[in-house]
DNA sequence: TTCTATGTGCAAATTAATTGCATCTAACCC
DNA sequence: GGGTTAGATGCAATTAATTTGCACATAGAA
């Protein structure tokens, strides 16, 4: 994705557009994987940005929807691009991720809210799979 | 559950039968619910277990499948009794629960590691739901 | 009962995330 | 373009979550 589209993506969510956001964004972009805060700050060399800047800027994306936050139990949270709606497979042995397309949970959710007496609508989902992968699981 | 059947799924697991496990177990089972460390650490008042202990068990337990480990955004994970395989819908912001049982990833897990090229095999899943309660999304 | 592998508590260290505050700047106005 | 201001940034310090080290205690086997 360009520049210029982060550019109107920022605009779009009311947020001003810096060089900070920018950079975060197409280190998001540029990494087609979930990213902790502290790799994405490491990931900011050309553009330095203090990792408390990238913090409160994950927070604002998050709030904007432009980006989803992921548990994939490392420890800390993981951040990805929100477009391409994608769940993960992560190996419990030696951490390597598969994505995988397809998310089976938009289909179920009207049969689970149906049923639910408290909620009536859903804005958000997690779903990963952890287990081991072919090499792991040989060894 | 009684104190007893814990007594045979330590053994069963070969964890050695000690009283904070016992009392942690019983916190566990009598919330319905999932629970923080500290939320787990607090409601041990009868018997007190230090808090790194809490830690270190519920690590024990989640090794020997007896517990899972749930994030539920919250900022630290939760953990419950593994049994009864069920997953929730928490309110992003009043942070009310819901369980909902009939999970549909067990089914699905065929289809997708049909398509995986690195796992053949999956363990455990995370799958929850985040939206509006009623009450917060008529405010 | 004695022995040993495990478990426990306390203190301290690490790691993750948040907050306060002075300074800076993008975006809007003229 | 220059002035204004709400919002963004960096740095320092704090708080919260989790882990580690180590001496002591104890469950369970012999």
């Amino acid at each position: 994705m360009g520049k210029k589209n982060f550019n109107i993506m920022l605009r779009e969510h009311g947020l001003k557009v810096t060089d900070a956001r920018l950079a975060i964004l197409s280190v998001l972009d540029a990494v087609h994987g979930p990213m902790s805060t502290e790799e994405i700050h490491r990931a900011l060399k050309k553009t330095p940005v203090d990792i408390v800047s990238v913090y409160r800027n994950l927070e604002a994306f998050l709030g904007a929807g432009m980006v989803r936050e992921i548990d994939l139990r490392r420890g800390s949270s993981c951040y990805e691009m929100a477009h391409n709606h994608h769940h993960h497979i992560v190996c419990v042995k030696c951490g390597v991720i598969e994505k995988f397309d397809g998310c089976i949970v938009e289909g179920a959710l009207t049969g689970i809210l149906s049923k639910s007496k408290k909620f009536k609508s859903v804005s958000d989902h997690s779903f990963e799979l952890f287990g081991l992968c072919k090499k792991c699981s040989t060894l």
